[in-house]
DNA sequence: ACATTAATTGTGT
DNA sequence: ACACAATTAATGT
């Protein structure tokens, strides 16, 4: 089946962002079946129903993850992924076959290896660093997942909305956030009027700056 | 440059 | 959450 020679230019990249998975013929075999796809700012990449047939290992720029009710045209912001992350959803998607469950759209311009999902089910047996890197992304999404619950359980909007801005800053890697309030209050599905609020306390406390479509983190 | 309009943000209840 | 006021950016003349 490994007709192709590894793409050098893959190799690299998977050595310099994803440390993690050390085994060189793992590397290699990743460089020889992936494919370096780029997406553009606000690019859809994964929409609900859709059959994943690819897994993704970020190379750079973020990936916005989200949740979103078709019905009440509502939506709920999940996580980023960033370089050297890779998406645990599509693991499960594609092992147990089945749809989408979320949406995913580029946050930023971003680069990533996409690998066809026959070979993530094979290397699980073959390749012991492959294994860990998957169950280490699960476990860093699941302790994730945990904190956001217990931040709308506890009604934490402050600490969720602080959280988001600086997930959000590091994503784009900038200091200055350009969004409105409506759009944050979007994704933490919560009024705009309270996240406008909370901003504004914020930027009482020197946390931030504010601006007209912008955010600027201190 | 100025006026008009639309979009975003602030506030009181 | 709602209604409305105030502010700022975008657009046309």
């Amino acid at each position: 089946m490994i007709t192709e020679k590894p793409d050098p230019q893959i190799l690299q990249l998977v050595q310099k962002h994803f440390p993690d998975i050390v085994e060189l013929k793992l590397q290699n075999e990743i460089a020889t079946v992936g494919h370096l796809l780029h997406f553009k700012a606000g690019e859809r990449i994964m929409d609900y129903g859709s059959y994943i047939k690819l897994v993704p290992l970020v190379i750079n720029g973020s990936i916005k993850v989200v949740r979103e009710d078709e019905e009440r045209d509502k939506e709920l912001f999940l996580y980023f992924l960033n370089a050297g992350d890779t998406c645990s959803m599509s693991f499960s998607c594609c092992m147990m076959d089945k749809v989408s469950d979320i949406r995913t759209t580029a946050e930023d311009d971003t680069t990533l290896i996409g690998i066809p999902i026959k070979y993530v089910d094979e290397w699980m047996m073959k390749y012991q660093s492959w294994k860990s890197f998957v169950m280490l992304s699960y476990d860093h999404r699941l302790q994730e997942l945990i904190q956001t619950i217990d931040h709308i359980v506890f009604h934490k909007l402050d600490d969720r909305l602080l959280d988001y801005l600086q997930k959000k800053s590091t994503a784009i890697s900038s200091k200055v956030i350009h969004t409105t309030h409506q759009d944050i209050a979007y994704d933490l599905n919560a009024s705009r009027e309270g996240i406008s609020r909370i901003l504004k306390q914020f930027e009482k406390m020197n946390k931030i700056k504010l601006g007209r479509n912008k955010i600027e983190l201190m």
